[in-house]
DNA sequence: TTCATTTGACCGAA
DNA sequence: TTCGGTCAAATGAA
């Protein structure tokens, strides 16, 4: 397990590297130190499953296929790997019986394209840090009684989040759809045009794809929201679900690419993921959209006919 | 005023 | 009895 860490360990910065490397490296060679870290990842995943409890059930199987990087991407920056758990496993050790409730292990938390607000915050015994609640924001109004809990895991780095998904939106105003359109004159900017009920038509941002889908992080004047963006002294991971974890975020790895505030208790996960991004603007768009929304429901074909 | 988060209290499954 | 999950009052921001 120890060697596995390790090996994680050397891997991420040696990709970090190659992301960064001011040399021309070819894509099939990030591919291959990628697909390197998702494999220790997967087997490191496996391991603390059946060391723990066993409530987990990780599906590789369902890894590639139900992933919303199934086109071979997946998991590529994000690092998230989704696993299923099954009722009774749950039970072992949540008080609530579920019908049905998803895990997944991912690195971005909050960008699944859903509202969500926060009900509840609790320490966890045997847990360095505070597990969130979160329901659907339609709850009240549509009666949707999706749920997710996130908790960040131990000794991860970057750090993920073990989110799980508990019952299924009912709701209509999923954040589904967003047209988003790249400012190709600018290398550091790119405007996002959202068409949802929550948003603001027309977001610019530095360079923010990853948002919120928690309402209050991206209530209100935009501009505010931008500004906090940029703010680094007052922008802390930390902020968004009490994740008293400074020290896993270093704001020097996302100067130019800070994600927005959603994305920001992603910390230096999210600097991997965009440094290629930096480094070439023909980056894949889709790979940082689909963490953010419904890779089903995005019609790249609306975004690319989309025009400023 | 509205709507969000925070957080202590409470409920109930194990 | 413990502790995870939820409620709801308090509080804050816009």
């Amino acid at each position: 397990m120890e060697d596995l860490v390790k090996g994680q360990e050397i891997a991420k910065q040696v990709h970090m590297q190659l992301q960064g490397s001011e040399f021309p490296v070819g894509d099939g060679l990030k591919d291959s130190v990628a697909k390197i870290l998702e494999c220790i990842s997967n087997a490191i995943s496996k391991l603390s499953s059946s060391e723990s409890t066993g409530e987990v059930c990780q599906s590789p199987a369902l890894t590639a296929v139900d992933s919303p990087f199934s086109d071979g991407r997946k998991s590529e920056g994000t690092g998230e790997i989704r696993t299923i758990v099954t009722p009774k496993k749950i039970g072992s050790n949540k008080r609530r019986k579920t019908s049905d409730a998803e895990t997944r292990l991912t690195e971005t938390p909050l960008d699944d394209g859903h509202a969500w607000r926060k009900y509840g915050q609790k320490e966890i015994l045997n847990s360095r840090f505070p597990r969130s609640y979160f329901r659907c924001t339609h709850k009240t109004d549509q009666g949707c009684q999706a749920t997710k809990q996130v908790q960040r895991t131990e000794g991860e780095e970057p750090a993920k989040y073990q989110v799980t998904y508990i019952g299924q939106h009912t709701c209509n105003n999923q954040l589904k759809g967003p047209r988003l359109i790249l400012d190709s004159n600018s290398r550091d900017s790119c405007v996002l045009n959202f068409q949802s009920n929550y948003y603001s038509p027309k977001v610019e941002f530095p360079f923010s794809p990853l948002f919120s889908s928690v309402k209050h992080e991206f209530k209100g004047d935009t501009k505010d929201a931008i500004a906090s963006h940029n703010n680094k002294e007052s922008f802390r991971p930390c902020d968004f679900a009490g994740w008293n974890d400074p020290p896993a975020f270093n704001s020097s790895q996302t100067t130019s690419m800070m994600p927005s505030t959603s994305g920001s208790e992603l910390g230096d996960g999210i600097s991997g993921l965009y440094s290629s991004a930096e480094s070439d603007q023909t980056f894949d768009m889709d790979i940082m959209l689909s963490g953010m929304f419904d890779i089903d429901q995005f019609d790249p074909s609306e975004y690319l006919n989309s025009s400023k």
